[in-house]
RNA sequence: GGUAUCGUGGCCGAGUGGCUAGGCAGUGGUCUGCAACACCAUCUACAGCAGUUCGAAUCUGCUCGAUACCUCCA
């Protein structure tokens, strides 16, 4: 491969170029959705993320196994006082089986991401088909002395792992901070230390998901299962790990921790963190009452929203940011990244029909150039949108007749758009998704008959004719060769 | 309090030590039966203060502000 892909580390804290550690394969692991609820904004980020890389990866020409878990096994609940499993909790609450809830969920944050035109990951494993995984790698890093059991739960020794292997290089901390910063506690925990963390942890009697184990009937710890399972697909050391920024810590600085301590390999290359969306700058969040659910965006039907925004424009919209920058929502933006996106497929279509002439008024290989430069730069989707809009510009004054493109360029721009917007990039337009055969014979009909009406110079009937399309959300568009249509 | 990230024009968002990113909105044109689309031109900018430099929005320091995480509670 000639280029090289820089990557942002969070590791490092700086750009390092990709190197995979077998030659034209990636592993790549993501912290996928705990399905305890609804799919909402926060799931849309990582999964539009790393859905660019995946395909960026793969149009690169490697060959990629993508692995994003499905958290079904339930993690803490943040604000949760009982101290419940996230998942038992639900269950209780809606008196349904635990698994049901799981069931009903994965299925909703699939058809979400469907929407969204993500691809499904290469593997999609679920914590409870990995109990057994997790509970040998518990048994492993106990054999190994950096874990200890108390009262039939498990945890971590982190000051003891810590004299072997730094611990918190990941999120740039070190014990003595943390300790600091952990305000004087009870005394009462059966933990070693405050910094400890539980890798398997006994079960209440009120809990319903729970597993035998060597220690007892318990669950594994709520690290475990990325540990365990992205070392089962992906191997003791893979290159990409990915998740959003709040998992940096303690999330991910204890999946380095165990995978160390269990297999004495560091276990991630390269970790890739993107950033978290905000609504009114702030994080979105359910006890914060800003939180908006995919469904509700794809309806309107949400305080915060003027009116429904399709899948394809959340999509743009969220590409339209570097992914470690927060993205702020707002309708007004919402409404300019609509915009942006019609402007950005009108000019796909047009590029079909799009007539070559004998020289080039444009410098097509520059243009590719940038956009492979843009993404091979830590992919820079917003870099890469702004390149491609200087195509569309010169699309559209192609079909002005003020550009001109050989039949050859033509050919190579009809490429690079196929290859950056709808490969890499993922959008597609409502049309594609939406049209069918009967609709263009029919539109065509009325077209003409419209245009029989211009013809006569009855322009109210013309008139007429594109009011009632636009308020059925058919935009009419004239031009000296003749009327298009397309779904607004 | 600790750690990290960040503060760019009406809105959203890139970016580099010197050469107007881009999208949306605004303004003026061209096109058009009118409109929409499109094209051309154009107006708003780099939180504040000090320093380094021939030159800083880009580097350094400080100030102010914003956001996230700080782990055991099951």
């Amino acid at each position: 491969m000639s280029r090289k892909i820089q990557i942002y580390n969070t590791l490092t804290r700086k750009k390092e170029i990709f190197n995979p550690i077998l030659e034209n394969h990636v592993g790549m692991y993501v912290c996928g959705p705990t399905v305890y609820g609804d799919p909402h904004l926060g799931h849309a980020r990582p999964a539009i993320t790393f859905d660019v890389v995946f395909r960026y990866l793969k149009h690169s020409g490697y060959k990629v196994r993508y692995v994003r878990n499905i958290t079904d096994a339930g993690h803490l609940e943040n604000d949760a006082d009982e101290g419940e499993d996230k998942i038992a909790k639900k269950a209780r609450l809606e008196q349904l089986e635990p698994m049901e809830i799981v069931q009903f969920y994965t299925i909703s944050y699939h058809k979400a991401m469907d929407a969204l035109n993500c691809l499904p990951p290469s593997i999609e494993p679920r914590a409870t088909g990995h109990i057994i995984e997790q509970i040998e790698m518990v048994q492993k890093i106990l054999k190994n002395g950096f874990a200890y059991e108390v009262n039939s739960s498990v945890y971590l020794d982190v000051k003891k792992y810590n004299a072997s292997y730094p611990y918190g290089t990941l999120s740039g901390r070190n014990i003595e901070d943390t300790l600091e910063g952990t305000r004087a506690l009870d005394g009462q925990s059966e933990k070693k230390s405050s910094v400890d963390f539980a890798i398997w942890k006994k079960a209440n009697p009120e809990h319903i998901m729970r597993w035998d184990s060597p220690w007892g009937e318990g669950f594994p710890g709520w690290h475990m299962e990325c540990s365990a399972m992205s070392e089962k697909y992906l191997g003791k050391n893979f290159d990409i790990h990915g998740g959003g920024m709040d998992l940096v810590f303690p999330h991910h600085e204890a999946e380095i921790a165990q995978s160390n301590a269990c297999n004495n390999c560091n276990p991630v290359n390269y970790w890739m963190h993107n950033n978290m969306i905000t609504i009114d700058g702030k994080k979105m969040g359910k006890s914060l009452g800003n939180f908006i659910n995919l469904e509700e965006f794809f309806i309107g039907n949400h305080a915060k929203l003027d009116r429904a925004y399709s899948p394809m424009t959340i999509r743009f919209f969220i590409l339209q940011a570097q992914y470690r920058s927060t993205i702020d929502f707002g309708n007004e933006a919402l409404q300019a990244a609509e915009k942006g996106f019609t402007k950005l497929m009108n000019a796909m279509g047009t590029l079909e029909n799009l007539k070559h002439s004998d020289h080039s008024t444009y410098d097509i290989n520059e243009l590719e150039k940038n956009c492979y430069d843009a993404m091979d730069d830590d992919f820079n989707t917003p870099i890469l949108i702004a390149h491609l809009f200087d195509g569309v510009r010169i699309i559209n004054s192609v079909k002005d007749g003020k550009e001109s493109l050989t039949a050859s360029d033509l050919s190579k721009m009809q490429k690079l758009f196929s290859d950056f917007v709808t490969d890499i990039l993922g959008l597609i337009s409502a049309k594609e998704s939406g049209e069918n055969d009967l609709t263009d014979e029919v539109m065509e009909l009325v077209l003409k008959l419209r245009g029989n009406a211009k013809k006569n110079k009855d322009f109210s009937t013309a008139d007429l004719i594109r009011d009632e399309l636009e308020k059925a959300g058919i935009q009419i568009k004239d031009s000296r060769e003749g009327s298009s249509w397309e779904i607004k």
